[in-house]
DNA sequence: GATAGATCTGGACAGTGTCAAGTTGTCGTG
DNA sequence: CACGACAACTTGACACTGTCCAGATCTATC
């Protein structure tokens, strides 16, 4: 290992326990010093290899970005068709999130990360990229006059408010006894209008 | 006035204070103590009227709903044409957002609110029902067998998406010197993906 | 005017993030 | 092999936070 002295490897010790700690209390109630708690370590540990706790999550979202640009990457890597493009790459995108909700939570909260971190900027910025590339299929296949800036755009906000969304929809389940759409019916209502929506008449 | 004892209306004032302290600093800094410094009371006064710092949130958020409603109901009241009516509850929506900004962040991020409270729930369910009625008139119009719950639940990610998203993209702007589509140029891509992927062929 | 009750204050407590100084452990070099 | 330099970590302190509780203050009603 790399860096073995006392810990072990505690940067990553500290990024496990913290996101755990975020997926179980949310981020709002994270705590450096209970991170470090669960680390084995005092609580002052964590100041020496993040500076402070948005360092911390600095890397954490940086480890999400990465962790989801691999899964967009694979999933749509070799996939042919348009529609089936959209959707696994749609299905990666929110099942890494819901997957993974607690390196989400501290991704898409802006609140609690530096945008300016470079390393973190870089990470987001090539799962952006990823989505690009399935948009420029998209243009390449369907419609040579689709605004690819636009559409990813819209199609990133689409994805991420169904992630969003699906929380809350199920605490109205439970509490109202009413059926709702699971995530892949949502997935496919969505990727439908995306797909009619981008096809040239 | 209802209760003018001591401040005058406390509760109004310390929503008030609440908003304006979470558009500066974000909901994460968000302070009951500030928020009472600002009001001019102890620190301890929002507790007899809000109870905690999440029954002051609660009331925040629901106000913020009603706010919404209110908006998304006159922006689309009387008008006949569906993709007309689906920009119109749109813009109502990201504009309402982001010109409230305080109110805004406490209503999305569940982690700061009580979503069993039963005012709260029912301004947010009569948000949702203010666009089940668009989702319904684009049905009548454009498709009869367009799944309403599943649109509409589509729709209101991708709103709220495109808000999360547009102060990333100003960031993302300003850092780069890359030109990024305005909000309104977004708001119609997204109209029209919908208003074509709606549409029975 | 007195009494009841709403409204607000001030102090206390445990918990938090960050900073500064000191301690422990490791490794390269003389 | 010892020693110095440095990385890793601990301990203690500070100002700040939310919440609780007892008490003070003010209003309204009888």
């Amino acid at each position: 290992m790399a860096t073995e002295y006392h810990h072990g490897d505690l940067p990553t010790a500290l990024r496990a326990a913290a996101v755990d700690l975020i997926s179980e209390r949310g981020p709002a109630n994270f705590s450096l010093r209970e991170v470090a708690r669960r680390a084995g370590v005092s609580h002052a540990a964590p100041s020496h290899h993040f500076g402070d706790a948005r360092g911390l999550l600095n890397s954490v979202a940086a480890e999400g970005f990465s962790t989801l640009t691999k899964a967009m990457r694979e999933a749509t890597e070799g996939v042919d068709d348009p529609r089936e493009r959209l959707t696994a790459c749609g299905r990666a995108y929110i099942m890494t999130a819901l997957e993974n909700p607690g390196h989400y939570a501290v991704m898409v909260t802006h609140e609690f990360t530096d945008e300016n971190d470079a390393y973190l900027q870089e990470c987001s910025f090539e799962a952006y990229a990823t989505l690009l590339d399935t948009v420029e299929f998209l243009r390449d296949t369907l419609n040579p006059d689709l605004d690819v800036d636009s559409t990813a755009t819209v199609l990133w906000a689409g994805a991420h408010g169904l992630v969003e969304i699906c929380p809350v929809r199920e605490h109205v389940a439970e509490n109202t006894d009413t059926v709702v759409s699971t995530i892949e019916e949502l997935l496919a209502a969505w990727t439908n209008m995306v797909i009619d929506g981008i096809r040239k008449r």
